[in-house]
DNA sequence: TCGTTATTTCAGTAATTACTGAAATAACTG
DNA sequence: CAGTTATTTCAGTAATTACTGAAATAACGA
């Protein structure tokens, strides 16, 4: 590996964290290698800097495009492919949710759903089914969320985000809020 | 593996699952057994359910159990330990979002800080060190309104979900309604 | 068309991770 | 204490996953 030591420190812990997930360390650490150039890399420089075979970094790359983490681009007069990730980090977090959606939750609706709709045949079973319920219905809860929030434009979201569990106090004041507004339309008392 | 079918189908997913994520395919199962049963299990009544060894049933409760996501019991008069998982699936997610953030968030936090305190040495560094400071600077945004939001009770948390999006409409009336307190307070002039 | 360059594929191998069985330890009981 | 039962540890092996190098394919340009 033949990288300025503050990158590679970075490109290093993403590989480790790579492998954590399900994504592997050589996958990792391209990503983090192209997060950070400040231009669009072709295979020959990543195999350059990472130290490891052409043929892994496709393989590699592949993997990136399937997630739609990295990015194709082309220069002009010249064929090869060159790579990078978004520039927006709020776009790279709004794919990464979309796509761990996409593998890991919807399949595990799809499966309680389906095992939901069957009749159980002892106890035993008619108990597992109430708890693939409650976790069923926390997860739709959850994906709906999801499918709520993931539209807000970008700074709405970090408006949301701040606020937090202020939220709740707001609404709190909700109710008095409705009430408040109608009467004072109403009599202005107080 | 010997589990009626409807828990077999439940079981074999979560095993897929596990090894989706960095948790492994034993591990998976195993909780999603314990998940599913209406009391306890004891070690052997795993090993026969599933079908594998007792050591590695072993090493996965322990595994588990570094996870928080197991608890031990104990029958009077049996000296064998049970285990389980919480009954509320809300503190099921608690738990794991909690041990996710240890494991794969805070090690990032500190490794990105870490990098972001040293001179750049290089142009290349200079513009590695912006990436990664808005990196770090969506993580941190994304942990404070987690440690924010885990402290709501579940019901708070339920609503506070189920309003979504619909917050930020809330929110453009926010200062419409500071001022409308203010105003109203001084002088309740209109 | 042929030669050149870029990329992918894939069989074989290396590396890692998961799992087992046997032995060790621990925690009790009579 | 010796005997019994429960649990853990760990060296060895099995299974899986990651990676490589060589060959195939693709996409040009002369």
């Amino acid at each position: 590996m033949n990288l300025p030591p503050l990158i590679q420190s970075f490109v290093l812990h993403f590989g480790e964290m790579g492998s954590r997930w399900g994504i592997n360390r050589t996958v990792g650490q391209i990503y983090a290698l192209l997060y950070v150039s400040p231009e669009p890399l072709n295979a020959d420089q990543i195999v350059e800097s990472l130290g490891i075979s052409r043929s892994n970094v496709s393989m590699s790359l592949r993997e990136l495009q399937a997630w739609n983490l990295v990015l194709l681009k082309h220069l002009p007069d010249d064929r090869r492919d060159f790579f990078t990730t978004p520039d927006d980090v709020w776009q790279i977090l709004r794919t990464l949710a979309e796509e761990r959606k996409k593998r890991e939750v919807d399949p595990t609706l799809s499966v309680l759903r389906e095992i939901l709709m069957q009749k159980p045949a002892s106890d035993a079973e008619r108990h597992a089914q109430v708890r693939m319920g409650e976790m069923h219905s926390l997860i739709e809860r959850l994906t709906t969320w999801y499918e709520d929030v993931k539209q807000l434009e970008t700074d709405r979201l970090a408006t949301l985000l701040t606020l937090g569990a202020k939220v709740t106090k707001l609404l709190e004041a909700k109710d008095k809020i409705v009430s408040l507004g109608r009467s004072k339309r109403m009599s202005e008392k107080d």
